[in-house]
DNA sequence: ATTCTAACA
DNA sequence: TGTTAGCA
């Protein structure tokens, strides 16, 4: 597929995909004509690598742990060096602080609608505009 | 019509 | 990241 459908298919800008290949988290092949051609299968990575960035990973660790994400995760660990093991388990424990921040939020907002939709059932009229 | 590269009121 | 220019 070309870099339009990619880009609606992820919900990603052409310029982040295009960026993205720079990082080297994507390839392309090239067509005739120079269009990028992308593979199926790049559409649940660029998901992926979205949901890396969103969760405060660099593109540069990224592309280190991209290799892992892919269906036969068989890939072994050439340049698992010290620093990027102990800066990964940082990362993992902010997002675990992350989704206890989430949660809570979550559930709060869940039980302030249920009060709403209590007091409307019951409550008095609301008021006219 | 769509994509490409490069660059920045 | 967006946007724009000038091509192909």
């Amino acid at each position: 597929m070309r870099i339009g459908e990619l880009s609606a298919r992820t919900d990603t800008s052409r310029r982040l995909l295009r960026y993205y290949e720079e990082r080297g988290l994507i390839v392309s092949t090239r067509c005739a004509n120079g269009y990028r051609d992308y593979a199926g299968n790049l559409v649940d990575r660029v998901l992926q690598i979205r949901g890396l960035l969103d969760a405060g990973l660099p593109t540069r660790l990224i592309k280190q742990i991209l290799p892992c994400l892919d269906k036969p995760r068989v890939i072994y660990f050439p340049d698992a060096t010290p620093e990027m093991i102990a800066t990964l388990e940082e990362e993992r424990d902010r997002m675990t602080e992350r989704v206890r921040f989430l949660t809570r939020n979550r559930d709060a907002i869940s039980e302030y609608l249920a009060a709403v939709k209590e007091y409307n059932l019951t409550g008095s009229a609301p008021p006219a505009p």
